[in-house]
DNA sequence: CGAGCAACCTGCATGC
DNA sequence: TGCATGCAGGTTGCTC
């Protein structure tokens, strides 16, 4: 489900609801997410107080008196703030309910989401450590870029998913970047000059940035953390809209397949 | 080291 | 109606 705009957006929206809240306990209904849900959170969270919810890559992370709390959402986990007398739906599967009677409930059907722990500073952990820079960072910049691509012959949109080059780009924001870019994807990495990675960091940067704005983008189920789509899908220049007209020269938009993912590229303005 | 791809799992749309 | 197929905002961990 989310790319970096649809994290940070649940982040923003869940932040306020629970920094400073204490949690009284935690339910794990599954905790066989892509790694088993620690049984030990059960016993370590109670009487902890939440101080902040930061975010690394598509990583959510609670940062707790004691540690912090590490949340992926996969592809279709779902955080929302509810009250502990609320009903269960179907794949909650991690609730966190807090001393005021408020939640914060995990949900995610497919389970590829991950909710670790550690009492370690968590950009340290295994998952996070290996991570290429923020795309808001100033080391994301054309010439890391282009040293990084440097001998390769992967796609570049394939590089561009690669979290170890850099982080929060997916397989939506891939497409649009390049699409804005006017480099067309299957071109390998290591072909793409220097003034192209320049404007591709730049339409990354401004794609994201007007995701986040829009509140993120929905085109199944994403919703923030009050239930809420996002409104970047009226936006999508290419995702999406295999055989219908480029908005900018009218050719018909084509689809392949790029890394086992959809890819979304005009043939005339993308080269 | 890099590249390619199967795997993890459920739900939904489509076609026979 | 049922069943088989393919697809989905991600990432890991194999093989070559």
């Amino acid at each position: 489900m989310p790319e970096l705009p649809e994290v940070e957006t649940i982040r923003c929206g869940i932040e306020p609801h629970v920094v400073k809240k204490t949690v009284d306990h935690v339910r794990i209904h599954n905790g066989s997410l892509r790694w088993p849900v620690a049984e030990a959170l059960i016993e370590v969270l109670p009487g902890q107080k939440v101080n902040s919810v930061k975010r690394r890559s598509k990583y959510l992370l609670f940062t707790c008196d004691h540690g912090t709390l590490i949340v992926h959402l996969g592809m279709t986990g779902h955080l929302r703030l509810t009250s502990h007398s609320d009903a269960r739906r179907k794949h909650d599967h991690v609730e966190i309910v807090f001393t005021d009677g408020s939640a914060l409930c995990y949900n995610d059907s497919r389970r590829f989401g991950a909710i670790l722990w550690t009492e370690n500073d968590p950009l340290e952990h295994v998952r996070l450590v290996d991570l290429g820079p923020e795309p808001f960072s100033p080391e994301f910049n054309a010439a890391y870029l282009y040293q990084m691509s440097r001998g390769r012959k992967v796609a570049v949109k394939t590089f561009l998913m690669n979290a170890h080059v850099v982080v929060g780009v997916g397989n939506i924001y891939a497409s649009e970047a390049l699409f804005r870019a006017g480099i067309t994807p299957a071109r390998p990495a290591g072909n793409v000059c220097k003034v192209d990675y320049e404007r591709l960091v730049q339409s990354v940067i401004e794609i994201l940035k007007e995701a986040i704005a829009a509140g993120g983008t929905t085109i199944r189920d994403f919703s923030d953390s009050e239930g809420r789509p996002g409104y970047f899908k009226q936006q999508l220049c290419v995702y999406g809209r295999a055989g219908q007209k480029c908005v900018s020269c009218e050719t018909l938009i084509k689809q392949i397949k790029l890394g086992q993912r959809s890819t979304y590229y005009c043939p005339v303005c993308q080269k």
